[in-house]
DNA sequence: TACCAGGATGCTA
DNA sequence: TAGCATCATGGT
């Protein structure tokens, strides 16, 4: 999501762009107004979907508001509106795999350097702009393609999985009826894949919303909000804060992914 | 300059 | 299995 002038946003997934735009109503308490430059049968037959319109999330939030701890209800009144998207899941498994050690600025200017190297030119009613790239196109560029774009040690991974993805023939439909352990499993077997890079491609590729990806940043969340234990944070592990998720926000299992993006959203203090 | 970033991997005990 | 060093690169 990039705000491209005041009040004005475009949204890309794949090969596909949205602009939207948002205006203050003159009754401040009336939310906001929403116009989306597109056909109706574009945002019905995609943009409806990839923002999750057709899920209710007011249960949800109400429940997390008046779940008792003070950063989760916090979390879940500002950020609230807040989903979680249906991204494409080519796009989330590069994209991820270049978050790693990574600073989130950082990461946005790799995927950019990405599509201006390989991603397809595409044109809407407001001009040119570029894909994300298929894995062809990074296949065919072999490693050293990826050259010159910042990806430093990331380069193998992103270069492996790609021609993994291509020879396994994988989507979204591969995931259908596998659970989101065993999705989570066959994830981790892609280079550059691990732990928490799978729980995201789970989250936002596959709309697992039980996936919990513990980050630096949860990490804190977790530790300062959560903990009850006496150890100094430096002595936590993996373990403990998975220990840490089921004790504390166990009752939201099912649902405890949407909640790690408001609370995510709380801890780096923008609404994106 | 030293340290850290929406971590993953391979080695060692 | 746990703990640790190492891996590029950019930013502070």
């Amino acid at each position: 999501m990039y705000e491209i002038e005041e009040g004005v946003f475009e949204v890309y997934s794949g090969a596909r762009r949205l602009r939207l735009s948002e205006s203050s109503p003159a009754n401040e308490s009336a939310p906001k107004e929403i116009t989306v430059f597109c056909s109706k049968d574009e945002f019905e037959g995609f943009w409806k979907h990839f923002f999750d319109l057709e899920t209710d999330y007011a249960k949800i939030v109400s429940r997390a508001a008046e779940s008792g701890n003070r950063f989760l209800s916090e979390s879940a009144k500002i950020y609230g509106d807040i989903r979680v998207l249906h991204q494409d899941l080519y796009e989330m498994l590069i994209s991820f795999i270049i978050s790693q050690q990574k600073q989130i600025p950082s990461i946005r200017k790799c995927v950019e350097a990405l599509c201006e190297r390989y991603g397809r030119t595409m044109e809407d009613r407001f001009g040119t702009y570029k894909a994300f790239p298929e894995p062809e196109a990074i296949a065919e560029g072999g490693i050293e393609g990826l050259a010159g774009l910042s990806l430093g040690y990331r380069d193998r991974y992103i270069y492996e999985s790609s021609v993994r993805y291509l020879r396994e023939g994988l989507s979204k439909e591969s995931f259908a009826g596998m659970s989101y352990p065993e999705a989570k499993t066959r994830l981790k077997t892609y280079e550059g894949v691990g732990e928490k890079v799978a729980n995201c491609i789970c989250l936002f590729g596959l709309h697992m919303v039980s996936a919990f990806p513990v980050d630096t940043h949860v990490k804190d969340i977790l530790y300062r909000e959560f903990y009850r234990g006496e150890q100094p944070f430096e002595k936590l592990s993996d373990k403990d804060y998975v220990r840490i998720l089921e004790e504390e926000l166990g009752e939201f299992v099912e649902v405890q992914g949407i909640l790690q993006q408001w609370m995510f959203a709380n801890e780096i203090g923008t609404k994106r």
